[in-house]
DNA sequence: TTGTAAGCGTTATCAT
DNA sequence: ATGATAACGCTTACAA
């Protein structure tokens, strides 16, 4: 920048003010700077300018692990979004792992982005004081709620029980769930089991609780052996509620390993509309969270909660969803 | 760090040397040091240090984008090696666009990151003069040969001919192709398909034109309405050969919904070996393309460069590949 | 409209 | 073994 304002015979404060887009500038000022600035081939110093402002214009994304394909969207749609407005993301991996997930609020990461999104998978109710940080944060899911942070988050219990009459439209009463955390009460298990009760109720079903099948982590790996689990038990199914589309997905497989054929002797709608629901065999009906819209609303609470243009008291958004008929419950 | 030295009763740099962990200091005073860090709650300020140093302790990850499993495999993959040796990952999409594979050799990262893994899916040999960048660069892929940074990429040639021996082994002869990029000479595509016509050449059976089909973006839809057009041509197939696992994902789709068989009529195998490929009906054989040692590799080859403790000349590693026998070719 | 000077929080140099 | 001081490259008061 000194270089510069040499070459143009100005001020490296002048330089500043013409890459600052700064008004009252004279046009050949101006046209004189930036001409040294092409001929040397300068770049600002990004760090430079963090240290001066106290802002790095990074955020941090922190998700479990990328390789899941519904945090793969998140984040693609996340940075694309927070690219409008110029902010990098530094994406961080907790694994679903309660010490990485509580470092993940004080980490590194810290110091070196102006905020962080943060999706907890392990964190949950009882940690809810760890979220009162002193930064910008946005919070997404529904581990927490009434948290003193900035909340994303949709209908679980809503949505869970529209999946559910989804299938008790097509006749089916033997609805398995795969994917509980029993014990747990909050938590997008909960709250998705809590809305698939719901609606069972409401159909005068009584809710057979073999049916209502565990699975820790929800990748096609455990739905897979969850399904299999039920399968074993030998009861009556006919149709599945997978709590997201990976296990929905992994328990097609082991459904097809068995013989049966979805949709006609199982029906199975699963959780999240990742891209791969439409292409499966047969391919998935699920319940689309609006990836846009929770992105856009994240990125935008915490853009506000950067610039101190949010108001003091943690706001909370409920975004919509829809559920996107396929193939596995007979479109 | 100032108050941390106040509190401590020393200097900063003595604080300094006590964080970075220099060895010639009294005990005593060490532990002052730390106390007061603790008391204090204080945490160093990674961008002053970056700008001091010159280096931030990130590096940046061009990709085409992260919805795309492959991809996504890729960054978590990289992003978990990077975070051995304390590197932060910045990950900017290109949309597999020109114009923005361009920028991100040239963006606002630079001086923001130490150096970049690049894994161009637009820009080609015709551009490898763009390469030649003043700052370390690792290549991913198989666009560029012989481009003047380093670079990490498969063999190509011998992993299609293998995926393609596989189906011959099987008693296949009418095998289509799905993904190619008439025209191109290097790059993914023209390798693979190389490789298809080496062991089609080696196995005596002549190649039918048009069982080579296109698909420019590899992506389940192109997959499968690349297979759609190929199945009206009405010409026979008893096999495909899905130049990633995206497209032959999407071709099973499309074979299935013309009531054909997979592995019976058709038999299929993909390229990448992506998680879906394990779960998907039937599962699918693939081309594992060992991404731990291609991201372990990248990541070493930067940060050897970044460190200046790499060669002058770029080098070039060939990494291992595997074919995963699943159930669409009988498995 | 432009310039001067201070300072963001570190680390490097050089003393001591 | 530790300290004083000068940078790193920029922006922001404030002055002119």
């Amino acid at each position: 920048m000194h270089d510069v304002a040499l070459v143009a015979g100005v001020s490296v404060k002048t330089v500043s003010n013409v890459i600052n887009g700064y008004p009252h500038i004279r046009p050949g000022t101006k046209q004189r700077v930036e001409e040294a600035i092409d001929q040397l081939g300068y770049r600002v110093n990004i760090t430079a300018r963090s240290l001066r402002q106290g802002r790095t214009g990074m955020i941090g994304l922190a998700v479990p692990e990328l390789s899941l394909p519904y945090f793969a969207e998140l984040a693609e749609t996340i940075i694309r979004v927070a690219e409008e407005t110029g902010t990098l993301v530094l994406i961080e991996q907790t694994n679903a792992n309660r010490a990485r997930e509580i470092e993940a609020l004080g980490s590194r990461m810290r110091h070196l982005t102006d905020g962080l999104i943060f999706s907890p998978l392990a964190l949950g109710q009882e940690d809810v004081d760890l979220f009162a940080v002193d930064f910008p944060l946005v919070l997404l899911g529904e581990r927490v709620f009434g948290g003193p942070a900035d909340h994303v988050t949709m209908d679980n219990v809503a949505a869970a029980r529209a999946a559910t009459e989804h299938l008790i439209a097509r006749g089916r009463r033997r609805i398995a769930v795969i994917g509980a955390h029993p014990g747990e009460r909050v938590g997008t298990a909960a709250l998705r089991v809590r809305g698939y009760r719901d609606a069972m109720a409401a159909a005068g079903i009584p809710v057979d609780e073999r049916l209502v099948a565990e699975a820790g982590a929800w990748h096609r790996s455990t739905g897979d052996a969850a399904m299999t689990a039920l399968l074993d038990l030998g009861v009556e199914i006919d149709a599945v509620f997978g709590l997201n589309d990976a296990v929905a997905l992994g328990a097609m497989h082991a459904l097809r390993l068995r013989g049966l054929r979805v949709p006609e002797d199982v029906a199975v709608i699963g959780f999240d509309d990742i891209e791969e629901a439409a292409y499966s065999a047969p391919t998935l009906t699920s319940v689309a969270p609006g990836l846009e819209q929770i992105a856009r609303t994240a990125v935008a609470y915490l853009r506000e909660r950067i610039d101190g243009t949010a108001p003091d008291a943690a706001r909370q958004m409920v975004t919509d969803f829809s559920i996107v008929t396929r193939q596995s419950t007979g479109a």
